[in-house]
This record gives structure tokens, C-alpha cells and sequence, in this order.
DNA sequence: GGTCGTTATTGACCACAAGTCAATAGCGAT
DNA sequence: ATCGCTATTGACTTGTGGTCAATAACGACC
């Protein structure tokens, strides 16, 4: 990708070009240098997508925003669709660079592990607004849409408590502590992804799945509340 | 909602009556039941977008295979988008009604849990592409999107292999039993949902919450290639 | 300092799809 | 047979993604 090979050099001469281009007069023309060019539109369709929706932000508004004209953007980034998937995949990029692989290979690999974890809830907290875009799969972050997902999940889950009336779990989902809700909700999470690959890569027995999935969630919620289980390894 | 008071009887007489339009000459106005062309719609929406993606199906294309003109189905639908989150509620209330409560209360709470996700992983098979699509969070299930995403995720898992070099994790993420890939991209839906759930609503931990998913790593590992787990409750 | 070629840049343009609305004509009722 | 309600039309506007031939910065070379 050009923007990999982009130096640093380069990009801090353009940050000066493009801090005289937002002062130009109509009329003047600033010429850039193309990888800082690219750099710079990514960069604001970053911002861009992630204040608002994929449908909501227009072609002229980024191009407004960039100080040049529409024709411009189009011959870095062909379509609207590259420009956004640019900026996701260089989020994703990001993400996984800063996440994983990064700790002290002399630790033990529980610690390897448990300092990823830190490092990628490090990275969410620090990028919420395109995490979250990442996970919503994008172009869709629409709050209607989102709002009518949630809601299945959330009626999902009080009806699933129904179900499991008089185990502790029902016991333990009534406590208001906060990690309880995260962990039924990690769960969830659990219960869909797993579908979905099974649903598309398939070759596993239906049943084993379901055993699973109830194993997972007794064995989530037993490790929320009870004691430590990395013990062993 | 108007589609849930439609009684069984104006459903069926409809059907007679659309069937008469699609033979229609083209000049002759056919008027319908308003629940009934409310219905039809629904249905070729949800026909429509379960097979191309949001923006690759146009109001045109409805409205041309339901042989009525584009305006009355704004008529019914105000935007593009109410039909679509229509038809997305329509299939998750159809999932919920019939995943979760129906089965036995005189069963014992594991057992009807166990029948949920039964009839969970029946709708999954049943209704593979909403259901998908109802997940994926709907309108951006453009394949390069998911393909971003995806790559992501996998590169992830990879890199999170080489971490845990020397676990019995790594030794059993090794063999090629479907089970294990499905446990791990099951676990990697966890961390995603519980990261989400505690970065938008918060109220737990950091530190508790990494706990909460290395030990549902190691206990999802446990589970699926260990004994059940089910005993106790 | 002029001129010249490269190419970043423009802006007018098209195509098409979402959304609007006054006019029209089925269909049930009387 | 006719009348009123309203489902239905289709021509219209608007906005936005996308195209392209023309243009003018900028560096290079004399």
C-alpha cells in the first residue's frame, strides 16, 4: 500500500503544503505530493466515518474538507467504498500491530497473552469510536439498525433467564454487578460467532456445538464469580 | 405494527389478488388490502436484501417485482431504510419467538436452555442468510468490508497462537478438529462483545475484565476438548 | 531567469436512484 | 348506476456518486 511506503519526511513537508493550502486563495492551485495527498484524504475520511454514517458523509464534504475538488479525491481513491475501506483496514492494521505479538517473547505465554489482552483493551479505549466501527462491519453503523440488533439481543437474553430460572445463573444475573452483564454479554457474542462459522465453514456434529455453548456459559459465569481458574498451565 | 394485526384470512384472500396483478395488462390499476400490500412488500424486501447487499437493490427493483409503482411503496415504507429495518425486525422477532420459551417449563432450567439453543442453531440453519445479515448488523454486508474484518480477526488468532507457543492451547489450536476453530472464533466473538459492552456502557474493571477473557480462553479450550462440564448444576 | 514536460488538479458534466406530490381510477357501499 | 374513499400512478425534483478532457503548478534543464 502507498502509504506504508510513505516516509516520514515526506509526510511532515506536506503537513506544511497542506497547512498553506487551507489559506489559499479560490483560484490557486497547491500541489501536493501524491503520498501525502493520500495520506492526508485517509485521514480525514477516518475522522469522517467515524463522527458519522457511511451514508451520511458525502464525497464533496471530505473533498470540502480537503480543500480540493471532488475530481481529485476520485483519482486517488476510485470509489467512495476504497476510501472507507482504506480507513478500516488501516484501523484494523493498527489494531493488530499494537495488540498482539508486541510482549517480551522471555515471558512465561500466559503472561504473552495476558499482556496482548492489556495491549488490545488498551487499543479500545484509546480508539472507541473506530473500534467500533470495525465490529459493526461498517458500512451499516446506522443507530435504527444497530437499535433493532441490540434489541434482539437484549430480549434474547431476558427470555434466556426465563429459561434458566431456579439455577444460579438467574441468581447471579439478578446481582447489578456490572462484570456479570459483560460476561453475558461476551457470551452472546460467543454464541454468534460460533454460529456463524459453524453455520459457514460447517463440519461439525450440531449437537457438540449446543454442548458447548451450554458448557461456555456455565463456565463463563462460574469464572465471573468464583475464584481464579489460571491455575495448571 | 400493522403487519401483526393482519389476520390470517386477509393474508390469504390477498395472495389471490396479487397473483391477479402480476398478470395484470399495463394500464390496469389494481388495488390491494392495505395489510395485505404491506405484507407483500415486507416480504419481497426481505427477498431482496437477503440477496444483495443494501445499496445494490434500488426501490425500482421492488417496487418493478411487486408491479406496482414506486411511489406507492413509499407510500407504505417512507424511506428505503424503514423497509429494510422492517424486514431485519421482522426476522428477529421471528428468531426470538421461536429460539427461546417455547420450550417445556416442567423441563428442568438446563434442559430448556439446552432446547433454546437447539432451536437457535434450527433457525440458524433454517434462515441462513437473514440470520447472517441480521448479525453482520445489516446494511454494510459488503464483501469487502467483511473481507477487512474477517482478515482481521484472522490475523489476530494468529498472532495470538505464537503468543501462547508452548500451551497446550498452541498444541490443540494445531490439530484440525472444526470444533476447535469454532471454540476460537466462538472466544474471539466473546472478546468483542464483553470489550464493546464495557467500553460503551463501562462499570467494571480493566484489569478484572482481561482476567474474565484469559480465563475464558483457557476454559473454553477445556471444554471443548476436555469432559463435560455440565455436572452440578 | 526562461521554457518545457510531467502530472496533480480542476470543474463542468452525466447517470441514476431516493424521495415528492397532485392527479387518477379501483372498489365497496348505497 | 353513481359516489366517495383511498390505493395507486407517473412525471418531477434533488442530491450524490462517478467521469473526463482541459489546465496549471512545480521541478528540471539550459
Amino acid at each position: 500500500m502507498a502509504l506504508a511506503r510513505t516516509g516520514r519526511r515526506t509526510a511532515r513537508l506536506a503537513a506544511k503544503t497542506v497547512a498553506r493550502a487551507s489559506k489559499r486563495r479560490p483560484g490557486r492551485r497547491i500541489r501536493l505530493d501524491n503520498d501525502a495527498r493520500r495520506a492526508q484524504l485517509l485521514e480525514l475520511g477516518q475522522k469522517a466515518f467515524a463522527e458519522r454514517t457511511y451514508d451520511e458523509v458525502s464525497i464533496d464534504d471530505i473533498a470540502r474538507a480537503a480543500g480540493i475538488s471532488k475530481g481529485l479525491l476520485y483519482h486517488y481513491f476510485p470509489t467512495k467504498r476504497d476510501l472507507y475501506v482504506a480507513g478500516l483496514q488501516a484501523t484494523a492494521d493498527d489494531l493488530v500491530a499494537r495488540t498482539v505479538g508486541a510482549a517480551d517473547p522471555k515471558l512465561p505465554p500466559l503472561e504473552r497473552i495476558r499482556a496482548g489482552l492489556d495491549a488490545y483493551l488498551d487499543f479500545v479505549v484509546a480508539h472507541a469510536r473506530p473500534f467500533a466501527a470495525l465490529l459493526r462491519g461498517g458500512i451499516g453503523s446506522d443507530p435504527e439498525v444497530a437499535a433493532v440488533v441490540e434489541g434482539t439481543r437484549t430480549r434474547y437474553m431476558e427470555r434466556l433467564l426465563l429459561d434458566a430460572e431456579g439455577t444460579p445463573l438467574a441468581t447471579i444475573a439478578a446481582s447489578e454487578v456490572p462484570m456479570v452483564r459483560i460476561a453475558v454479554r461476551g457470551w452472546l457474542g460467543f454464541v454468534e460467532a460460533a454460529s456463524l462459522e459453524w453455520l459457514l465453514r460447517g463440519q461439525a456434529d450440531r449437537k457438540q456445538l449446543r454442548d458447548l455453548l451450554v458448557d461456555t456459559l456455565l463456565v463463563t459465569v462460574r469464572a465471573v464469580v468464583g475464584p481464579p481458574l489460571t491455575g495448571g498451565w
